[in-house]
Parts: C-alpha cells; sequence; structure tokens
DNA sequence: TCTGGGGTCCTCATGCTA
DNA sequence: TCTGTAGCATGAGGACCC
C-alpha cells in the first residue's frame, strides 16, 4: 500500500452505449442497448435509462427487450469504440508513461511513474482535469477513482459512478472495506461469493476476520491468500503497461442447436480458419489447439492437442481441431463451437525448416568449395500427426533440426506491432457489416449499423424486416434526424464507415 | 427464446522421467 | 532390479473479468 493515493483507475460510464447516444442524436436520453440481437444474444451495455428499467450487461437480450420493449436495440460497432478508446488513452499516457488498459473503456495510471510527487488534493486535481479533458475530447463521461492500490481505485471509480470522481486516503480502506460484500472484492464472483455465504461470510470484514487459514481451506491456496490480502487492503500488483497474450481463440453460438456432424466439422473448420488469420494477424504462432464445445444442455467441454512445436498453418491447426472433434459426442445438439491457440510463440516450426534449410544449403555451398560438411540433423519425427499436410510445404509438425538455435525471426509476415494488455475482443467476426442473405437475394441490415444513402446522406439503420429497411438521417453534430423506409436491396443504400463523434467536416452531415 | 465472446488464472488428475 | 518420489508437461474443467 503506498502513502499516497497514485494509482488512478478510470471507467468510461455505460461506454458503448453513450458512445452510440452521442454518436445518435435521437437517443439521447433514451434508453439504448448494445449487444448480440439474436435469439441467443446478450446485453453488452445498456445506458443508465435502459438500466432504470433492470436492464444489465451479460443478461440475454430476449429478457431485456421484455423489461424495456422500446429501447434502442443496437450491434456493436467496435471499429468505433477503439478509436474513441484511443482518444482516451491518449490523454491517460499524458498524465503517466505507466498505463494499463484493462478494456477499451477502463484502464490503471501509475501517476508516481510521472516523476510528479502526488498528494491527496494534486492527485484530486489530477482527476478532475482528466475528466474535464475526456468530456471536451470525446463528449463522454468516466469515472475516475484514486487510490494507494489498484484495487482500492477501482472501487474508488465504482462507487464514483457515473461521472464522478472519490479518492481514497490511505489508512480509511479498512473502515471503508469492512462493511461491503465480499462480491466487491476482485476476483470474488458468484460462485466464490455463495461458497463463502454457506461459509457465514458475507462482508469484506468478514472475510478478513476469518483468518488465511480458514480461508486457503474454503477456496485453496492461490485464491485463499490472495483474498485475505484484499480483505486487509493489501494490494501490491503493478500497474503493468505491456503484456503479452497468451492465447487467440474464436468461438460461435448458433442461433439454433447443430445436429448435423458434417455441418459441425465444417463449422469447426471454419473456426479453425479464423483463428489463424487473428493468430497471423497478432504476429503469432501457438502451439496447443483447444477445441470447445457446449453441448445443447450448456454443459460445456474442451479438447485439447499440443504439437510438436508452435505453428500459424492453417491446416495443421484444422486437421487438430478435427481430430479433437472426433473426441466429443455431439449427439443431441450443439449450441457453441470454438477453437483456440495456446502456447504462444514469435516463430513457427516452418521457421525452424526454412533455417535448416539455408543451413543445409550453406553446407552445400561450403561442399562444393571442398569443405565437408554433415547433412542437416534432425530428420522430421518418426508419427507425425500431419500427413495430410499440403504437398510440397515441409511438414510443419515435426521435430526442430536438432541443434537449431531457437529462432526468432527479425519480423513476423505481416506482422503488426505487438500489441500491449488488450484483453478487448478483437470481435472482427462480429463487426456489423450488410451481409447477403443466405438465399442470395436482398442485403441483411443490422440494427445500429452505419449507412449511406445516394441522396438522403449519411444515417444508421434503426430496423429491417420483410425486405425493408428503415434508416434515420442523422450524424453526431446534427439534430434528431428524419426517418425513410426503403426496399432491403435499395441500391442507392450502401454500408458506411462510421463518422467520428465530433464531426470533420459539413459533408458529413445528412443532406 | 435464459445464459456471448475473448481472455486469464488456478486446481486437480495423470503419465512420464530421472 | 524394483520401488518410491519429486518435478514436469499435458489435459480438462471451473471461476472470473470486461
Amino acid at each position: 500500500m503506498r502513502a499516497a493515493p497514485t494509482i488512478l483507475h478510470l471507467d468510461m460510464d455505460a461506454f458503448y452505449a453513450s458512445v452510440e447516444q452521442a454518436a445518435k442524436p435521437s437517443l439521447r436520453g433514451k434508453p439504448v442497448v448494445v449487444g448480440g440481437l439474436g435469439p441467443r444474444g446478450v446485453v453488452a451495455t445498456a445506458s443508465y435509462e435502459a438500466r432504470r428499467f433492470g436492464v444489465h450487461s451479460a443478461m440475454p437480450t430476449g429478457q431485456a427487450r421484455r423489461l424495456a420493449p422500446n429501447a434502442a436495440y443496437l450491434v456493436p460497432r467496435f471499429t468505433v469504440y477503439r478509436s474513441v478508446s484511443d482518444q482516451v488513452m491518449a490523454l491517460l499516457r499524458e498524465l503517466s508513461p505507466l498505463v494499463e488498459p484493462l478494456s477499451l473503456d477502463e484502464a490503471f495510471v501509475d501517476l508516481e511513474a510521472a516523476g510528479t510527487a502526488f498528494d491527496a488534493p494534486g492527485a484530486l486535481r489530477t482527476g478532475e482535469r482528466l475528466r474535464a479533458d475526456i468530456r471536451a475530447v470525446t463528449g463522454l463521461t468516466g469515472s475516475v477513482g484514486l487510490a494507494g492500490s489498484k484495487m482500492l481505485a477501482k472501487i474508488a471509480s465504482e462507487e464514483a459512478k457515473p461521472d464522478g470522481l472519490l479518492l481514497i486516503e490511505p489508512g480509511t480502506e479498512r473502515e471503508l472495506l469492512g462493511p461491503k460484500p465480499v462480491r466487491i472484492l476482485p476476483g470474488v464472483g458468484p460462485a466464490t461469493g455463495e461458497h463463502l455465504r454457506r461459509a457465514g461470510i458475507t462482508t469484506v470484514a468478514e472475510l478478513a476476520e476469518a483468518g488465511e487459514d480458514e480461508l486457503v481451506r474454503l477456496v485453496g491456496r492461490a485464491h485463499g491468500t490472495g483474498m485475505y490480502r484484499m480483505a486487509l487492503g493489501h494490494d501490491d500488483r503493478p500497474v503493468v503497461a505491456e503484456r503479452d497474450a497468451k492465447s487467440v481463440s474464436v468461438e460461435d453460438t448458433f442461433d439454433v442447436d447443430l445436429h448435423d456432424r458434417v455441418r459441425v466439422r465444417a463449422e469447426v473448420e471454419k473456426l479453425a480458419e479464423r483463428c489463424v488469420r487473428r493468430l497471423r494477424g497478432a504476429g503469432r504462432s501457438g502451439r496447443t489447439v483447444v477445441l470447445k464445445v457446449r453441448r445443447y444442455d450448456f454443459s460445456t467441454l474442451t479438447r485439447s492437442e499440443t504439437l510438436r512445436g508452435p505453428t500459424d498453418d492453417p491446416a495443421v491447426v484444422r486437421e487438430a481441431a478435427a481430430r479433437l472433434l472426433e473426441l466429443v459426442d455431439t449427439t443431441g445438439g450443439v449450441r457453441l463451437l470454438g477453437v483456440g491457440v495456446t502456447g504462444l510463440a514469435d516463430y513457427t516450426q516452418e521457421d525452424l525448416f526454412a533455417q535448416a534449410a539455408e543451413a543445409r544449403e550453406a553446407a552445400a555451398l561450403a561442399g562444393a568449395a571442398g569443405v565437408a560438411a554433415d547433412a542437416a540433423p534432425g530428420a522430421p519425427a518418426a508419427g507425425s500427426d500431419t500427413a495430410g499436410s499440403p504437398s510440397g510445404a515441409p511438414d510443419p509438425d515435426a521435430d526442430p533440426p536438432a541443434g537449431a538455435e531457437p529462432v526468432r525471426p527479425p519480423e513476423a509476415p505481416g506482422g503488426s506491432p505487438r500489441q500491449g494488455a488488450a484483453p478487448e475482443a478483437e470481435a472482427d467476426a462480429r463487426e456489423p457489416s450488410a451481409e447477403a442473405s443466405p438465399d442470395g437475394g436482398a442485403r441483411k441490415w443490422l440494427a445500429g449499423q452505419d449507412v449511406h444513402h445516394a441522396e438522403y446522406g449519411a444515417g444508421w439503420v434503426q430496423g429491417s424486416g420483410i425486405g425493408r429497411v428503415t434508416v434515420r438521417f442523422e450524424s453526431p453534430g446534427s439534430v434528431p434526424g428524419r426517418v425513410r423506409t426503403f426496399a432491403a436491396g435499395d441500391p442507392l443504400l450502401s454500408p458506411s464507415e462510421p463518422l467520428p463523434l465530433v464531426p470533420r467536416d459539413e459533408t458529413d452531415r445528412p443532406a
């Protein structure tokens, strides 16, 4: 615990919904729900107006619709959220070089790392200035918590919500935490909360009284000791700016359970390819392939296979996933499939082979020059799992050449810079875009999606169905706009890029 | 019409090896 | 040679977070 409140936690208020309200003037002050709109969708964020009806995050969208039938239901637009998030993170980096993003809308800042002394009044001034800057730059509100540790700063911002600021003075933490429910502590979720409740522990003070040994007995060593320290207000976790991803995965929940085994196999293949695209996009490779299956009864199982070396070859991941699927009984139906890769590395088995091939060539050249050289040692191991690899490619699933140095290629092909902590889902396949309907007919329009009409200008899809699409023509800087309905296949209507929350110029405005 | 998607970390079981 | 064991890798599942 630090002697001064130098950890700042920022949490944007109802972020996705607030961005939508800023982007769509007609929704300001109205209940807005952002999330999956399909039959099995859940709420990602609800505006404060929608929360008054009892709608909250992680609630099935169907249930939200029953509670708040008149709310606007929109699909998430991650491109916009990411660009607003970039603006906010840039403001945080002006405060200190040590910023730890937790998601698009949340981050810790270590003010001490800025090299400036921060006492309580100084920290408060910094927090208030940050909130004002965020409002000026994005038009949105965020809540700020200030304390001597991450846990307390986060609790403070939670208490300050919405649109507030709270500083927890060092020395007051036990008094503040004591009466709060155990669920306020990070890492105490529904299962642990219920477990503790059955043991007669409901508040943080009772947790502290129970003692470390009892908590270890109840919930295990790692969790028990950590929870005890937190209950005493002790948390010395540092703010960490850069964190490498440890796994990459994609998954899909189907509107209707899949029963056809052939279809299940085809979906697993598609997921494996999507997963590898993400993997390659991050310039990484992975060694362990994981298949996830959620069955009709919501029981979830995973099967995994560790390869001989890391790969980013779609064929290798696809085949491993297919082998894993053979181990799973899907009788009764499948509601979700997922494919992931863990054991990430920055090089692949193929890189090792390329290096070995270079070594062979060099040796051959040396041999031609009259220097004796052994053939590259380390033939691919027998029993390789990938007999089906594309011909012409080196078997990517074999032992690396013996004696090969652990290599790190200068840059993976197309490799993007390594991301810092970016737990936020890419949601690449979820970004709203006009989709061809399965029957090859008119496009499918998603509520909330950005569109442009050749005659009426910029707008967004308010609703669609039975061959029609309703569009509201407005933009962030305009007054609430008019609604018009078109045929879903209207050639004058097209999907468009999202507009910035602060219009760049008048051309962005609706006609 | 219950219950998404992308992650991290922990625990426990099991098999192999020194 | 046999046995016990510690350590490690792997695999599966659960809890939690945003």
